[in-house]
RNA sequence: GCGCGUGUAGCUCAGUGGUUAGAGCAUCACAUUGACAUUGUGGGGGCCGAAGGUUCGAUUCCUUCCACGCGCACCA
């Protein structure tokens, strides 16, 4: 077998071992898994995206799922794919289009279309590769796009299931309205920006009104205030009045309702229910007039009189300067702090607008989905989500489902031709997969992304027909993702299980066959060490290639996993833990390199048993940890063990004495646990120590060997090294200079503590010869040269500290087991006992040791 | 405003109703030609965010408060 250089160089493996793995084919499903089938569905990202930090984590979260259920015997698929990424890509080819001066009416959505096609060829799906890179075990054979031709099919069928079933209905409603990318943008979508503001008072007939927004107000005729507001009780509801405004008189009208903030200014206001979510409701409930006031393109309409044409923004400060002419102008609040909406993709400020709309009515799709989280038939990890997800789909709204681009799946509906936008909507609609016979044209409008994305987990396996792949893997077991689109994408998958599985021919007709997930874990957010979100725009990302690069993919891995905790939601990304798991995978390299070297020794020692129990508790633990989804704790686990237990005392002891064969096989057993986080080097080592199968297709963990409990011997030879290290540099003795010691104890394993101690052991006690105090009660004498005066005080002031220590231990004890008496447990108080049995012999020993020292 | 999470060594984080609260990194000292300087050994460094309460005993459980982060709602 070929040498191993001195350092592992992840750049001489990582890219064979992934290849041979494609070679071998174990990334699809073994025809002869015994076990059940597990099943992860990617979150698909965007086609046109690359890894950063949150994919890293994601992806190798489910890496470790998938790769530790293939080792298990499990019939274990991963299904990756992509998102078209409908907004990103629409913007980026807009972009390009703005840089030639065209628009993309100029080009007509023929055109458009081409370009997108081009940028997808360009891009590629880049970002599968670069998960590759990662050691990702997808089946790339299984791979799907959001629209590739069969989940274009799979997403008109579900439009016209839901259309049918009474879901989808067409609607004027107050929607987001983005006149920077002219499109909708759903709630979920916005991002609230604290801005100051003025905010104007104004006399308003015989009230005072206060705004942010002047330039809303000039269709406003109906003043609002609370029925119990006893201010204006003298005015009625429906009373009429005449009111001097922005251009002339208006007659207004007084509504009183109850959603109006008695202690807000004045406790009156005017609504604009065309622009305002909240004047829409009220508009709605009294049945009262709307009015759009701002176009489309952000531009005031007719209704403003002279300031027809403006920007919003151009026209407040002229607005109020004919107000205050007027004599209108009430006080201005300068310091005054609202919230406005942003678009999150492109920042373009939200004007509210009434449209007609297509929509999802949520009261009636959401079905049960609350009982599926509320019986626990989709487990939340942590299980705080649950709540969260329980009080979003109460309060849930009819979700608007398309948008004015033109990237995206196309809506299965057809307009009579010169009737879609139009009054005479209504009855001229065909909802349809194919165009229907005649003059009809198909709505402009494309879905949502979440739209077809909720489809996910059934139309990868090729719903709507109920294929063999549907059958075998639907639900799948677990979701992976961030918390950010627990409602935007995770809700909507639920939902959308629940009802597009109902149909007879998929024979589901229980719920918890229709849900497409058992359990969903929302792992943390990945923020800079200083805990700034990573963003490219920040400047504060760090790109995972470049981590692979440098320290390579089972370093980025396992420094990720290490600094994951269960409970918190956010990791502050520290470089330097991906650094210490390079180096970890180092020692792993030189772990193998160093049993190589030894010579075959069967004889085995105290310590061959105690590695072996080490091991197999272990073993049970992290894969305990691993089915609690807590990959951090896992990762601690394996890193202490094969660092501390291993390496630093086992390896130490192996060098000199004890069986080499159970120090390899227990090698191997730790390479199957880590396999999971470091897929390359595992699988490298399991090679290189002769087995002739693939590590990622072994079992997950060797049987379990039955042998004595030496934990005892291994925690007295511990502490007799530390004791003599520790000595060693109280007593000023020079680390080459020899100790020799003696006890009256037989010491386990005496080859490897001279080796490790550097000492010689002697068989009788010697002139001279020091007591050296232990805890555990082992009497050792020690001797050397070295001894000085100067030492022995050291020597002794060390003693009288253990002595105190003692003595506290006890007297602290004896007070706890007063105490206890009569409240805690039997057991409890006896197992206190014996640690002031156990304490008080050894406490005996010490003085005894003072004469020893002074002898 | 409501809810959730976090607060422990210089930094990133474990942990526990009961002895002396731990690790990695950083720092200091020492070692080292045979697995590994991507190493080993040792040391220094902590009113466990604050105040109350429960308890024989609280860093741990409860309450309140403070700081930071996140989500939701409201914003005339």
């Amino acid at each position: 077998m070929a040498e191993l250089p001195k350092q592992y160089d992840p750049k001489q493996h990582e890219e064979k071992i992934y290849k041979k793995w494609e070679d071998a084919g174990i990334f699809a499903p073994s025809e002869k898994a015994s076990g059940k089938p597990f099943v992860i569905m990617l979150p698909p990202p965007n086609i046109t995206g690359s890894l950063h930090m949150g994919h890293a984590l994601q992806d190798t979260i489910m890496d470790i799922l998938i790769r530790w259920h293939r080792m298990m015997g499990d019939k274990t698929v991963w299904v990756p794919g992509t998102d078209h990424a409908a907004i990103a890509t629409n913007k980026v080819i807009e972009n390009q289009l703005y840089t030639e001066g065209k628009t993309r009416w100029d080009i007509g959505r023929e055109a458009f279309m081409e370009r997108t096609e081009q940028w997808y060829a360009k891009t590629g799906a880049e970002i599968l590769n670069q998960m590759k890179r990662l050691g990702c075990s997808c089946d790339w054979g299984r791979a799907r796009f959001t629209q590739d031709d069969g989940y274009v099919e799979a997403v008109n069928e579900a439009f016209v299931r839901y259309y049918e079933q009474g879901y989808i209905y067409r609607g004027a409603r107050i929607v987001n309205w983005d006149p920077k990318t002219q499109t909708t943008v759903s709630d979920l979508e916005i991002d609230w920006k604290t801005e100051k503001a003025p905010l104007y008072t104004f006399t308003y007939g015989p009230f005072e009104i206060s705004t942010a927004r002047p330039e809303t107000k000039f269709g406003d005729k109906y003043v609002v205030m609370h029925p119990d507001d006893k201010r204006y009780a003298k005015y009625k509801d429906g009373e009429m009045f005449e009111a001097e405004w922005i251009n002339g008189s208006v007659t207004a009208t007084v509504i009183k309702d109850e959603v109006i903030d008695m202690k807000f200014g004045t406790g009156v206001m005017t609504i604009t229910p065309w622009h305002d979510t909240t004047d829409f409701e009220i508009a709605r409930r009294h049945n009262l007039d709307m009015e759009q006031i701002i176009g489309f393109d952000g531009k005031l309409l007719p209704v403003a009189g002279e300031f027809t044409g403006l920007e919003t923004s151009e026209a407040r400060p002229k607005i109020v300067e004919k107000l205050q002419a007027k004599g209108l102008l009430v006080s201005i609040n300068e310091n005054y702090e609202h919230n406005v909406a942003l678009n999150d993709r492109g920042k373009g400020v939200i004007e509210p607008q009434v449209m007609r709309q297509w929509f999802v009515d949520m009261k009636k799709l959401k079905g049960d989905t609350i009982e599926v989280a509320k019986k626990d038939l989709i487990r939340f990890v942590p299980p705080r989500w649950k709540k969260h997800f329980i009080d979003w789909m109460e309060n849930v709204y009819d979700w608007n489902i398309n948008r004015q681009i033109w990237l995206g799946h196309r809506l299965p509906v057809w307009w009579k031709a010169g009737t879609h936008g139009t009054d005479s909507e209504e009855g001229n609609f065909v909802v349809s997969i194919e165009k229907p016979a005649g003059d009809y044209e198909q709505d402009p409008d494309v879905l949502d992304t979440w739209f077809s994305s909720a489809l996910w987990p059934f139309a990868t396996l090729g719903w709507p027909e109920p294929t063999d792949d549907l059958k075998t893997y639907y639900p799948t077991s677990v979701l992976v993702t961030g918390r950010d689109i627990l409602y935007l994408w995770v809700a909507r998958m639920i939902f959308s299980g629940l009802e597009l599985l109902k149909d007879k021919k998929y024979s589901r007709p229980a719920i918890e066959a229709r849900i497409p997930f058992h359990d969903v874990f929302i792992h943390p957010t990945v923020l800079t060490k200083k805990g700034q979100r990573m963003s490219k725009s920040l400047g504060t990302g760090i790109d995972p290639l470049e981590l692979i690069e440098k320290y390579g993919a089972d370093a980025t891995r396992f420094g990720l996993m290490y600094q994951m905790s269960y409970d918190s939601q956010a990791i502050k990304f520290d470089e330097e833990g991906i650094k210490a798991a390079r180096n970890f995978s180092n020692k792993l390299w030189n772990i193998a390199r160093l049993l190589e070297s030894l010579p075959d020794r069967a004889t085995e020692s105290v310590a061959d048993a105690w590695i072996q129990n080490r091991l197999q508790a272990v073993a049970s633990e992290v894969t305990n940890l691993l089915s609690l989804y807590k990959f951090g704790e896992a990762a601690r686990i394996l890193h202490e063990f094969v660092w501390g237990d291993y390496a630093d005392w086992y390896l130490e002891i192996i060098k000199v004495e004890g069986s080499t064969v159970i120090a390899r096989e227990v090698f191997k057993t730790t390479l199957r646990l880590l396999h999971p986080f470091m897929p390359h080097i595992t699988e490298v080592l399991w090679a290189q120590a002769g087995e002739p199968k693939l590590l990622a297709i072994s079992a997950w963990t060797a049987e379990g060997v039955v042998v004595d409990d030496t934990s005892k011997d291994i925690a007295i030879f511990q502490e007799v090294v530390g004791a003599i290290r520790s000595a060693r540099i109280l007593l000023g003795i020079k680390p080459g200079s020899k100790i020799t010691i003696f006890t009256e104890n037989a010491l386990p394993l005496s080859q490897a503590l001279e080796a490790l101690a550097k000492i010689t052991i002697s068989s009788e006690k010697k002139e001279g010869m020091r007591a050296l105090p232990l805890q555990s009660g082992t009497q050792l004498f020690f001797g050397s040269d070295e001894i000085t005066p100067d030492s022995l005080a050291a020597a002794r002031a060390r003693l009288k500290k253990t002595e105190e220590k003692a003595e506290n231990l006890i007297t602290s004890t004896k007070r706890i087991i007063a105490a206890m008496r009569g409240r805690a447990a039997e057991d409890k108080i006896s197992e206190k006992e014996a640690l002031v049995a156990t304490t008080e012999q050894q406490l005996e020993d010490i003085r005894r040791s003072y004469d020893l020292l002074d002898e």
